[in-house]
DNA sequence: CTTTTCATGAAAAACGTTTTTCAAAAATAG
DNA sequence: CTATTTTTGAAAAACGTTTTTCATGAAAAG
């Protein structure tokens, strides 16, 4: 079953192929009616332009990559779907590779992309250091890059991000203001971005009411939060409130309180930064702030657009704003 | 930055083109040593093949599409790392795109991965029996596919399962064993082949003691399980327990049986076929029957593999272990 | 030595487009 | 009508490989 090339539909219409690609492209140099005679045979025979021969030709690949340091929650699989609902509309193959938070991983993804010839990469590095010179010569080379939720640093880079400071304040505050005195946190990794901008939030809640800020690490999963939690049973400390980096966090950190028989949120208050549909499937269903994840995939993919139809534009940072869903594990009823 | 080509390697070494070509692709009518030569100026100054110019030479693109009827839940997810795992490794660009239950964005996927000329096709149908013209036209005009999970009707083609009529036979025979008399079945859509598997592995489970099979319609997501309690309170019957189609429409069952003051499982047990992470940080953690998920992508990617490489082997099924994962859902302490 | 075989590498064609250059035809101006 | 401009489309080159064909020189055989 070979495929119909244009030179096919040249010999077929009597034209040149030079002539049919004309039409094809919409060329201006071409009488209406010939466009229109190639446009209804080009339809006929069923062609399809071959993606590799105008590859070769315009050196542009018609793929990007996206290269994420997960994949498995929830909240990277939305902002992929935004990605995708807007390359896929422009004919732009989109490759995903998980870099399963392994900095080892996540460089040879990058070197993937790069052997795979993409034309832009969307980047979401599993920490903010690691990676640095890959990233660079990449950037250096010529490659349209931006990154979202997670973030490098010091790179001069477009991005699209939540306001993890303020909304982490904002939603401190909130348990705060509903009886909450004794809150800590249980914190991400100090080597993402985001979770250093996320204790900051906490603290500064926590000194604006002149209350003590304390932090376990809580990691990224629910195995972290499930130890912070005996963690914080160790430290002497009582507690009303625990603000976890993330969802899965969380979720850990609940099926333990539940284990040692806390009721939540009657003795303890449970919320967390990053919430998808698992927060309201357990119970009590969990307060989060919730970044707008397709849209959030959606800017993304326009923002690279932008870089690689002109790499020369500045690096704009789009910050969307998340929402803070209160939900019955802070809300006592 | 201009890339470096197979010309410029040949020119700094003054050999051929041709030359350069066959060191690089081990073709043996080539001395050692100008082999050698060959492989190390290519190191030194970073060649890097262009896949466009191989593909046009070659007919193949080095990529495989991957369509879905969804990526939200785990278990697909674990499925496409799967594939991945193994695509990636050879040098295989993998392209995943996700049907949302929808037959007509399905139709629209599979058309795109066509134009995107990939050089074969995983495909796991959103139900069995839409789109099987684009489906025929595509295996007739050669394109080599693997399905996997579920699977289309009438359509002889190599596909990876896991077997749902047994599994569900069992694991609600393991219900029964432990004490419970009065099972229904919150089912899957009709158009899902493993629907009407699963369905039937729990009424001839049934039969064989002589139990009654009722079944609810479910559908595939949390609001069908939550809405099908509903009906099944309607019924007027009592039961002690349920069985439904997958983890999320037992989820959401969970969910109403909580806010109707149900106990789990002393008054009605829960279980479920494919089960992610999910079943196990939900309260109480929910049997499942659990398909290897990951395993299934990596056999699905390999079955692929061998019908690109020669289109004229068999279709063979490869059907897999499920594992029933006894949790506090139907397990009364 | 000559002839035959074999190893090696060069030359050139090809894959399906896009794009540049150019020539012919048509339209317009004088 | 001729001269000039504009429109239209053909021809050919190019993108970076792979692959086929061919020529050369060296080794082996006679």
């Amino acid at each position: 079953m070979k495929r119909v090339t244009i030179k096919d539909l040249a010999s077929e219409l009597g034209l040149s192929p030079s002539t049919v690609s004309r039409a094809l492209n919409g060329d201006r140099n071409i009488r209406p009616g010939t466009r229109q005679r190639v446009l209804e045979a080009a339809k006929a025979r069923g062609y399809k332009p071959n993606l590799a021969a105008t590859s070769m030709k315009t050196g542009r690949t018609y793929t990007v990559g996206v290269v994420v340091p997960e994949m498995v929650t929830g909240y990277t699989i939305e902002v992929i779907r935004g990605i995708q609902d807007v390359l896929y509309a422009k004919g732009i193959r989109v490759i995903v590779a998980d870099s399963a938070e392994d900095p080892v991983r996540e460089k040879e993804n990058l070197l993937m992309m790069e052997r795979f010839m993409v034309d832009g990469l969307v980047f979401s590095p599993s920490n903010y250091h690691e990676n640095h010179e890959t990233l660079e010569r990449l950037i250096r080379e010529g490659l349209p890059m931006v990154c979202f939720g997670r973030i490098p640093y010091g790179i001069d880079i477009p991005k699209v991000v939540v306001d993890d400071y303020s909304k982490s304040f904002f939603v401190v505050e909130k348990m705060i203001l509903s009886g909450c005195r004794r809150i800590c946190h249980f914190t991400g990794p100090d080597e993402v971005y985001n979770a250093v901008e996320r204790a900051k939030g906490y603290c500064d809640a926590m000194a604006k009411y002149k209350l003590e800020a304390i932090e376990f690490p809580g990691g990224l999963g629910k195995e972290g939060g499930y130890a912070a939690v005996d963690r914080m049973m160790e430290s002497g400390k009582a507690f009303d409130g625990i603000y976890a980096f993330n969802e899965a966090v969380a979720v850990g950190a609940m099926t333990r309180l539940r284990e040692l028989g806390r009721r939540i949120p009657e003795e303890i208050a449970v919320a967390a930064f990053a919430g998808t549909d698992l927060s309201t499937v357990i119970y009590p269903q969990l307060t989060t702030v919730e970044p707008p994840m397709t849209e959030m995939g959606r800017t993304t993919a326009e923002l690279l657009i932008e870089k690689i139809k002109d790499p020369s534009v500045e690096s704009r940072t789009v910050v969307l704003n998340a929402e803070i869903k209160l939900r019955g594990s802070t809300e006592k009823k």
